[in-house]
RNA sequence: GGGCCUAUAGCUCAGAUGGUUAGAGCGCACGCCUGAUAAGCGUGAGGUCGAUAGUUCAAUUCUAUCUAGGCCCA
């Protein structure tokens, strides 16, 4: 007879494969198509908010891994909170403006560019950012994240960029905002300021200079060097290899920790870097220099003055980190107008009470936008800098402060467009001050009221503000947002007025901030404006545009407080580490700025993915994984889950081992699903006759439930505090201990012999149910598209096309007598349970069994055991999957014979054949069987379960 | 060069105010089952806890330096 048709084998149409990259877009289309989004956020309108503020990638290019990994964490927070009940929208954005994109037009534009208007290089860029967040949005969506994705912000709105403005409105009425110099890089060839990215880096050949500042007379006395014999002069020698730039010269920096040497040569003291003393004499061809004392740069020269070469001036020295024994004399030529270190240093002295300095340091700029000299340098006024060079070699010549002079080959930035040399030159800026309006100090302060996740940020973030300079706001740019302000055309006077800015945010809010740069100053001032200096009503309109961190900043005001009563401040920030410079620094500005308090409650920060190696990824190395790639080959539940088990809080390695590991992980997951699944296809939820009471579930369902208590707990914990691979762990270890090698494994023979109606039975599918049910949503959040397929497939549940896990909340705990007693026994037999396994090994190894069920399990124990056995004797055969288990008590478990023994536990395992035949139907092996001639092949249970 | 940070089995992660044989899951090897079957179960082998020096009775854990790596700045 055919009893195997007799059983109750699992049965599911849930496959074993997931074949994600074929079935996920199905469930975003379901999921676009029945509004979850929308039916989600209004199923928790009125609860407790949590607003995840998006910070907007830049709409260029492809999605990467770096995307992916922040929008999958944003998803599985929003989803998490969620699912615990709260109201969590997701409005995604992206950044629109900028240098990128316009860089990439031009470049596509070629020669066409130069007929283009800037109205028409904005349309331009405008069809391009346009394209990409489209893109990327498609991207996003693919990957499982929920969110607003038909309405989502973008900086270029007119509504977001009328925002800009009225913002940057409310800085110049906190009075912060100026307009100073500050260096950038100048083509003198094409007028224009480049940034670092649009610089070629090739070889130039530079003059080599080494020139001589004099020490005036009060300096010399306090070096000690005054009254030497036969020293006529002492001078600090400079090296540079920018002539031209002398001319600006301000001050001579040296470093603080390096050692300075007084040289003599003949009847004058040099003062160089000690270590550079042999190399510069020998490239200036110093006859027997003697090295007559020493001092650190911090020892006595802050502050002493030297003579500049080509103006009437004095040079104090200064004190700065960056000067290096690289190259030149350890004393470095500094001119804040023509170079960064140089402009920083400057601002630093200036700002810190000018230490021992009779005056503030100027930012000299005699250079014009073709580069040439202004009439401030009267000897070579109207030269090109580089054509005048020669001649300020040769003046210094005549002036004997030229100590050396040659050529130096060397990487030089070069215009991208043209390819010729570029200079550093300061323009004129605006800028936004740190501390006349107590900005620093305020957002400070506003750091520490801010959860930063992990802690470290705190420190990073809190470092950032307090030292940096002011924020430089503007852009040499057309694709942006403008700097509302103006210029008189008679006196150059600036004009930047609160009134005028709101008037301008008027304009773009209806037309957009194009409106800039199609109407002339006349149109968008008021009429009547005049010049507060001269009268004058001719103005010129700002050229610049803001910078794009200025614009991203902002989005707490344009996006945040625009949605709702309670939105702001955000309860969460999420972004790269690197945004502590970046956004979350810009958005803090901003936001103590305009309402005095940070946008955001809590920052968290990810670290960046890296290869396999911890490597950074680069097109070079070949080493880059794309998300595309990982969704094809793997789908974008793996993607997901590799989000969630590496430690986001550092780097996260990517590589196909880890790829496979987590393919690996997810079928254990997976298949486990299927299994539950595949045991209740025949329960109904809604039928009272499969109902058992908790308390009367046998304790192995007890306890079943029990772990899966843990696990609810453990998970929704996890959820709450971002603690994901914690919850990627449990997850894996439920299901392949707990549930896969424990629980499922003992239940097998419950599950399929006992009639289908059996208690036992029922009781143990209500328990499966629960925790596949419950599976599914504790998963949902990070394996978003498996949960819905495991929901669908949960037996019982109204099938509409309205449904979805995404929906539901967190499964509770359920009430379970004596939780801890039931814990700590379970926690010994499961013990004990691992000894006789490694027993039943043993024998399967000598032979003696093959399936466990062969076997009959003899336990030689201890009394206190044997006491504590007692109550489960009669459960033990099942517990161990054989046939038939003896209890022993003896004195001396150890002693026995043939076993594997554990002292600690005070037991040993002796295993033999089990006795009796083996049941067709149920493989057990009982004496019964053969007792009904009509079934000879069954025991006596199975008899019962089949007549 | 400066600021912040990281380094524990092949992989992803635990771990301890410093104190017995440093854990888990996966993978791997070997075996079992063939009623979860491109599945399931079991047993086992894997680690000078990045390197060096110091503090200590005792360091993988604390300190310093170094190496490798990441982000930001210069």
């Amino acid at each position: 007879m055919d009893y195997k048709s007799t059983l109750n084998l699992p049965r599911t149409a849930f496959p074993m494969k997931g074949n994600l990259p074929n079935r996920e877009p199905e469930f975003v289309a379901r999921w676009t198509k029945q509004r979850l989004y929308e039916r989600i956020q209004e199923s928790r309108a009125g609860k407790p908010l949590y607003v995840l503020h998006d910070g907007p990638p830049y709409a260029n290019g492809h999605i990467h891994i770096g995307h992916a990994l922040n929008k999958i964490l944003k998803d599985i927070i929003v989803k998490s909170r969620t699912m615990e009940g709260m109201q969590a929208p997701y409005v995604p954005g992206w950044d629109c403006h900028g240098l990128p994109i316009e860089h990439q037009v031009t470049k596509q534009l070629g020669e066409k560019k130069k007929q283009m208007s800037a109205a028409d290089l904005r349309r331009q860029c405008r069809d391009y950012a346009d394209k990409f967040w489209n893109i990327q949005r498609d991207e996003f969506q693919r990957l499982g994240v929920l969110g607003d994705w038909d309405h989502p912000y973008l900086t270029m709105d007119k509504a977001y960029e009328a925002t800009i403005i009225r913002e940057f409105g409310t800085f110049v009425e906190q009075g912060g905002v100026y307009k100073g110099l500050k260096p950038v890089l100048w083509c003198t060839q094409d007028q224009t300021a480049l940034a670092e990215a649009e610089v070629e880096y090739m070889d130039h050949t530079s003059p080599s200079i080494y020139v001589k500042f004099p020490f005036d007379a009060a300096s010399g006395e306090r070096l000690g060097l005054a009254g030497l014999e036969g020293v006529e002069k002492v001078s600090i020698v400079i090296w540079t290899t920018t002539p031209w730039t002398l001319p600006a010269n301000q001050a001579i920096a040296i470093h603080p920790q390096i050692d300075y040497a007084f040289v003599r040569v003949g009847n004058e003291v040099l003062v160089m870097a000690e270590k550079l003393v042999e190399k510069v004499c020998q490239e200036c061809d110093l006859k027997d220099p003697e090295i007559i004392g020493r001092k650190k740069g911090h020892d006595g020269f802050e502050a002493l003055r030297c003579q500049r070469p080509l103006d009437n001036g004095l040079s104090p020295i200064l004190l700065g980190d960056f000067v290096t024994l690289e190259q030149g004399t350890g004393c470095v030529h500094i001119a804040p107008g023509h170079g960064m270190d140089d402009y920083l240093l400057a601002m630093k002295y200036n700002g810190s009470g000018q230490q021992g300095l009779t005056e503030p340091l100027q930012v000299k700029v005699p250079v014009d936008d073709y580069g040439r000299f202004t009439d401030e340098v009267q000897a070579f006024a109207g030269q090109h800098v580089f054509k005048a060079d020669p001649a300020i070699v040769e003046r210094l010549k005549q002036l004997d402060v030229l100590l050396g002079h040659g050529t130096l080959n060397h990487s030089y930035p070069h215009c991208w467009r043209c390819k010729k040399p570029v200079i550093f030159r300061a323009t004129q800026q605006w800028f936004v001050s740190m501390d006349t309006g107590r900005l620093r100090e305020q957002a400070l302060e506003e750091i520490d009221r801010v959860q930063w996740i992990p802690e470290r940020g705190r420190e990073r973030i809190y470092g950032m503000i307090q030292n940096r300079p002011d924020w430089c706001l503007s852009r040499q740019r057309i694709w942006g947002t403008p700097i509302p302000g103006f210029t008189c055309a008679q006196c150059q006077a600036p004009l930047i007025d609160p009134q005028i800015i709101e008037r301008i945010a008027g304009l773009v809010s209806e037309h957009g901030a194009d409106v800039w740069f199609e109407r002339s100053a006349q149109e968008l001032l008021p009429a009547g404006t005049v010049c507060e200096q001269c009268g004058a009503a001719d103005f010129n309109k700002e050229q610049d545009i803001l910078d794009v961190w200025f614009e991203s900043g902002v989005s707490h005001a344009a996006v945040v407080k625009r949605q709702g009563d309670g939105w702001w401040p955000a309860s969460l920030y999420l972004e790269g580490s690197d945004q502590h410079r970046g956004w979350f620094h810009s958005a803090l500005l901003s936001s103590v700025t305009t309402d005095g308090r940070a946008p955001y409650r809590a920052v968290l920060t990810h670290g960046f993915v890296v290869d396999g190696q911890g490597k950074k990824m680069s097109k070079s190395a070949g080493n880059v994984v794309s998300p595309q790639d990982v969704i094809k080959q793997h789908g974008a539940e793996i993607l997901r889950l590799w989000v969630a088990a590496q430690d986001y809080q550092e780097d996260l390695r990517i590589s196909s081992q880890i790829l496979t590991q987590l393919v690996e992980a997810y079928r254990k997951i997976r298949n486990t699903c299927r299994y539950l699944l595949s045991n209740v296809y025949d329960f109904d939820p809604h039928n009272p006759a499969h109902q058992v009471e908790v308390s009367r579930l046998p304790e192995l369902d007890r306890w079943a439930l029990l772990r899966f208590n843990n696990l609810i707990r453990r998970i929704r914990t996890g959820y709450e505090t971002f603690d994901f691979r914690q919850i990627v762990h449990e997850l894996d270890y439920f299901c392949s201990v707990d549930m896969s090698a424990t629980y499922l494994d003992i239940l097998k023979d419950r599950l399929y012999t006992f009639r289908p109606d059996s208690p036992l039975r029922r009781g143990s599918q209500m328990v499966l149910f629960r925790i596949v049910t419950g599976l599914a949503q504790l998963m949902a959040p990070i394996l978003s598209f498996t949960a819905e397929d495991v929901w669908d497939a949960v037996p019982g549940r109204d099938p509409s096309p309205e449904d979805s896990v995404h929906l539901s909340t967190f499964p509770e705990p359920v009430a379970l007598p004596d939780e801890a007693e039931l814990d700590a026994n379970w926690k010994q037999l499961l013990a004990i349970r691992t000894v006789v396994l490694s027993a039943l090994e043993e024998q399967r190894r000598e032979k003696v069994i093959g399936s466990s069920l062969e076997a009959r399990v003899v336990l030689n124990v201890i009394p206190s055991l044997r006491r504590f056995l007692e109550a489960y004797e009669h459960e033990l055969p099942t517990l161990f999957i054989v046939s038939q288990v003896v209890v022993h008590p003896t004195e001396t478990p150890s002693g026995e014979q043939r076993l594997v023994s554990d002292d600690a536990l005070g037991m040993s395992v002796n295993v033999v054949k089990a006795e009796g035949e083996k049941c067709e139907r149920c493989w057990n092996y009982r004496d019964t069987v053969g007792s009904a001639p009509e079934h000879p092949t069954l025991c006596d249970r199975c008899l019962e379960a089949v007549t």
